[in-house]
DNA sequence: TGTTCAAGTTGTACTATACAACTAGAAAGC
DNA sequence: GCTTTCTAGTTGTATAGTACAACTTGAACA
């Protein structure tokens, strides 16, 4: 086996493993916030307001589960529907404050964890590293082989 | 933020988008075996059989997870159970011949989409990748801050 | 105006998961 | 040697996340 189908074989290997504790142990960390939760409201505020349908789409979510989703968020106080005067099947979906305010504090929590979980690596490494992730969650064709 | 604490933010970015896509894609790339299913046969496989226990113990899963999808690979042919006669409450758990096919099966598929991910990819980046996740997933502390 | 399209919701079903209660067998203490 | 305690595994129950199909409501188009 050549060196770089050797690298393919480990990348497919680890990311699987990645992928297979991922959810759980964010699970585990941040209770308060399911993975799709916080990645929801990650997006609403990176754009500030989108539709559910929106999200379905980006997400390649069905939309009734992002509609179930959207309810227990609107439930919970995170975010807000705001009936679209335009088009009035058209909900726009906001952060509340108290939804800006666990997504910051999740994202923190995130934050410390990765930052410890890198610690100790050179700046260099991290910074290549980063970039072949970009670059490989930016590839085309099928989403994610995982 | 300094270049390091601006890659640590988008290696958790990437990440985050990598777990919550890979398990819906696999699902649908490998319908004949979940993403659980697959790595249970390959830790047998490379193993050459194991306990319920230490699988579950191995991949931070409930022992009655476990039960449930050794009965299912079971039921479906793809393993089989042999008592331990020194402990008879002891199970070990042994890839059947079909099991091994369709862990070559899905290995093989699965290597090629990964292949395809990363056509064009100069050998050196993919060795560097593939160093980078190993040297993540080894990581001491939480089994990952996903 | 009526047909078709789009946004969301709801009914239903399935999978993966955990926790708790249980059974069966092994080991250890006295 | 009998009883208590530990271990392996199963089963009952509950929950989360997901998809698909059927439906409702509103918009657009011909």
């Amino acid at each position: 086996m050549s060196a770089a189908e050797s690298a393919v074989e480990t990348i497919q290997r680890e990311m699987t493993i990645f992928a297979r504790r991922a959810r759980a142990s964010a699970g585990r960390m941040h209770p308060e916030l399911s993975l799709v939760s916080y990645t929801l409201l990650g997006h609403l505020e990176e754009r500030g307001g989108c539709r559910a349908t929106d999200l379905a789409a980006h997400y390649a979510l069905d939309k009734s589960t992002v509609s179930r989703q959207v309810a227990a968020l609107e439930r919970a106080g995170l975010i807000e529907r705001r009936l679209d005067p335009e088009d009035h099947r058209v909900q726009v979906l906001h952060l509340t404050e108290a939804g800006q305010e666990i997504l910051a504090q999740v994202t923190r929590s995130r934050r410390a964890a990765f930052r410890e979980r890198l610690a100790g690596w050179p700046e260099e490494d991290l910074v290549r590293f980063a970039a072949y992730l970009e670059r490989y969650n930016a590839g085309q064709g099928d989403p994610d082989p995982a």
